[in-house]
DNA sequence: TAATAAATGCAACAATGTTGCGTTTATTAT
DNA sequence: ATAATAAACGCAACATTGTTGCATTTATTA
C-alpha cells in the first residue's frame, strides 16, 4: 500500500483522489492500528472539519476505510483490506484493544467462529476483545 | 422485576431511589429489549436532558444498566442482570439487532465462545450480531 | 486548454456531552 | 413528625460532533 494504490483505489470507487483523502489515508496506513478520531482531526487540522466528515464519510461508504471501534465519544476508523467494495464491506477481522498501550487494532483469530442463537438467523458478527496485546505482554 | 426491586437495588448500590430513576428502570422494564437513547428521552421529558444524563451516567456506573450498542448516533440501554455491581459489569450474553424489526436484544448463546488471539491476553469478549430474530423469522 | 461533475470551505443549525451552581428532595437522625 | 444533610435536580453555559445548503475551487475528461 502506497500512495499510487491509493489513487487507483480511489479511481477505482469513482472517487477523486483529492489531497484531502490522500493524507487521510497515508496517514491511517502510518498510524499502523486504528486511528482515533482525536488524532485524524489533528493531523489534518488544515482542511475544514465539514470536509473531513465528509471525506470520512465517502471512503467508508465505498468501502476503503471501516469504524473499528467506538468508545465513549471516540470512534476509530481503519484501512479495509481488499475484500471491501462499494456498499459491502467484508470483514472476517476481529478489533482488540490493548489496555495497556490503549492501541485498537484489527486482528485475526485463530479459529473459526461460529456463534449461534436459536431459532435466530444470523448474518454478520462483530467481535470486539479487550485485555493485553502481544507487544505489551511480560 | 418491580418497582420495590429497583428501590432496593438503588438503595443496595448507595443511589437515591427518586423519580428520575425509577421511571427511568421501568419504562426499560417495560420496553423488553434495549431501548434507545431517543426513546428513552421521549419517554423522560419531562425531566431535564442533563438530568437524564446524568442518571443514565449513575445508573451505567453502578452497573444496573448497561449500554446494549450504539450504531451511527443511537445509543441503546439495557437493564443488567444480578450479576453487575458497581464499577463491575459481568455480562455474559451477546447483542443482537434484528434488521426487520430492528429491536436490540440481549441474548444468550449456546455454546461457549472462546476466542483466541496467539500471544495476546483477553480479559474481555463482546459480541454484537446482526440477522433475524425468532420473532421475525418465517 | 476548456468543460464539467465532484469536492471543498464557510455559514448555520441540531444533537449530545459535560460542568458549575443554586435550589430541591430523599434519606437519616433527632 | 421534624430537622439536618448529602445527593440529586434544573438551568445556564459551553464544547464537540453531525449534518445540510450553497457558492467557489479543483480533479478529471474531452
Ligand atoms: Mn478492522
Ligand atoms: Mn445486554
Ligand atoms: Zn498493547
Ligand atoms: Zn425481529
Amino acid at each position: 500500500m502506497d500512495i499510487q494504490y491509493f489513487k487507483d483505489l480511489l479511481h477505482e470507487r469513482a472517487l477523486k483522489a483529492t489531497n484531502s483523502r490522500l493524507n487521510l489515508l497515508t496517514t491511517m496506513l502510518a498510524y499502523k492500528s486504528a486511528m482515533p478520531y482525536s488524532a485524524i482531526q489533528e493531523s489534518m487540522k488544515s482542511v475544514d472539519r465539514v470536509t473531513l466528515y465528509r471525506t470520512l464519510e465517502s471512503l467508508k461508504q465505498s468501502g476503503i476505510i471501516h469504524k473499528a471501534y467506538q468508545e465513549n465519544n471516540e470512534t476509530y476508523y481503519a484501512i479495509c483490506g481488499k475484500k471491501c467494495g462499494h456498499q459491502q464491506h467484508s470483514h472476517d477481522h476481529i478489533h482488540f484493544k490493548c489496555l495497556k498501550c490503549e492501541l485498537v487494532t484489527c486482528e485475526q483469530t485463530t479459529t473459526d467462529i461460529k456463534i449461534s442463537i436459536p431459532e435466530f438467523v444470523i448474518n454478520t458478527t462483530s467481535i470486539y476483545l479487550e485485555g493485553i496485546c502481544k507487544l505489551c505482554k511480560d
